[in-house]
DNA sequence: ACAATAACTAAACGAACGTTTAGAAAAGAT
DNA sequence: ATCTTTTCTAAACGTTCGTTTAGTTATTGT
C-alpha cells in the first residue's frame, strides 16, 4: 500500500492532553502543540481534524483516565467516607507532579463557561451529572438522612469539588488537606 | 493651550474594567475595548500606556469598589456571622446584573497562577493575605478557639472563598447559597 | 485671528494565530 | 525495480492580535 505512520496516536494525544491541561484551551497553540506532540501539524490535522476536535480527544482520554478513580468511589460501601477518599484521590494526581494543573474538566468548566460551544457543554454537564449521581448514591447510604438534606449536601460537595480543583492550581498540599478535613467535619 | 480629552478616564477604565471581569486578560481584545470604553485605540494607549497598563488599573478600580465590602467585613463585631455576611456580600454582584462573572481578583488568580508577571502577582497576594488576616481577626473573636484551629478554619474559609467566587461563575443562585450555608455548618 | 499644542481618526505595522497546500520522502504491492 | 499511495516537511495562507504612526481636527493662550 504506502508509508506507515511513525507515530502512536494514543501517545500523542496524551502529550497533548497535558498541555491542554496545564494551559487551557486558547492559551495552548497549535505550535506548542507540534513540539510536545513530537509530530508534524499536518500529522495533527489528518488525524484529529483541528485543534478543537484534538481538545474533545484530550477531554475524552482524560475522563478515561478519570474513570477509574470513579469506578472506586462508585464500588465504595462506606458512604461519605468514600467521597471523601474520592476527594483526596482528585487531587493526588496534582502532587505527584510538581506541576500543579487543578482538574481538567473543571478546567475546561471554567474556561467554557461563557462560551457557546455545544459539545464541550455536552461533555462537561454529562461528567458533572454523573459525578452528581453518584455522590447522592453515597450519602443515601446513610439511611437517617432525609431526601431534602441529601439533595442539599450534595450540592454542597459538588462545588467544594469545584472549588478545590480550582485551589488545586494555586494552594499548597497543606492547605487543601485542611480543607478537605473541614468540608466533611459535619456530613 | 491645546484640545482638550473628550472622554473621563474614571468612567472609561470603569466599562474596561467590566470586560475585563466577564472575559479575563487574553480573551478580551483592545478592538473589544475601543468599543465598550467608546474610546479609540490612540486614546487608550495614551492614557494607560498598553493593554497590561489598562488591566492593572481595572484590578486597582475593582480593588477599591470591593473595599467598602471589605471595609464592612473588618468593622463587624459578630465574628463568624461577619464572614459568613461578607461571603454573601461578595457574590451579591453576580445576582444584581444577569452577566454571572463571579470575583475579578479569583478569576485573575486563576488565569496568571502560571504566569510570571511580578505586578499581577503582587496585587493578588496583598489581595490574598489581607482578606486572610482580616478573616483571622474574626476567627480570634471567639477565644475558645486556639491558635491552630483558627489558622486552620481560616485557610478552609479562603479556599471556600475561593472556590464561591469560581461556582459563582458556573452555579446558579440556590446552588451558591445552599453551599455558603453548608461552609459555615462546619465552624 | 492665529499660531501652538494636544486629542482625535484611520490606516498600517510586524508577529502570532489556526489552517491549508505543494512537493519530497518512504513503504507496501506487483 | 518500479509504481502507487500515504506520510512527512516546510512554506504559505488569510485573520487577528497588540501596538505605532502619519495626518486631521479642535481647543486654548496670546
Amino acid at each position: 500500500m504506502a508509508r506507515t505512520k511513525q507515530y502512536n496516536e494514543a501517545e500523542v494525544i496524551q502529550k497533548a492532553m497535558h498541555l491542554f491541561w496545564k494551559n487551557g484551551y486558547e492559551a495552548t497553540s497549535m505550535q506548542m502543540l507540534e513540539k510536545a506532540m513530537g509530530i508534524n501539524k499536518f500529522s495533527i490535522y489528518s488525524s484529529f481534524g483541528n485543534k478543537h476536535g484534538l481538545f474533545l480527544e484530550s477531554l475524552k482520554l482524560y475522563r478515561s483516565n478519570v474513570s477509574q478513580v470513579l469506578d472506586k468511589l462508585k464500588k465504595g460501601t462506606q458512604g461519605v467516607e468514600d467521597i471523601k477518599q474520592f476527594f483526596y484521590d482528585s487531587v493526588s494526581s496534582s502532587f505527584k507532579s510538581d506541576n500543579i494543573k487543578g482538574c481538567f474538566v473543571t478546567n475546561t468548566y471554567n474556561e467554557f463557561s461563557d462560551k457557546e460551544d455545544e459539545c464541550i457543554q455536552k461533555q462537561m454537564n454529562s461528567f458533572m451529572d454523573n459525578l452528581k449521581s453518584i455522590i447522592i448514591e453515597k450519602l443515601k447510604m446513610d439511611t437517617s438522612k432525609n431526601e431534602e438534606t441529601v439533595l442539599k449536601q450534595a450540592n454542597y460537595l459538588l462545588l467544594a469539588k469545584h472549588g478545590l480543583a480550582a485551589a488545586a492550581r494555586v494552594n499548597t498540599k497543606k492547605e487543601i488537606e485542611d480543607y478537605i478535613e473541614m468540608v466533611f467535619k459535619n456530613l
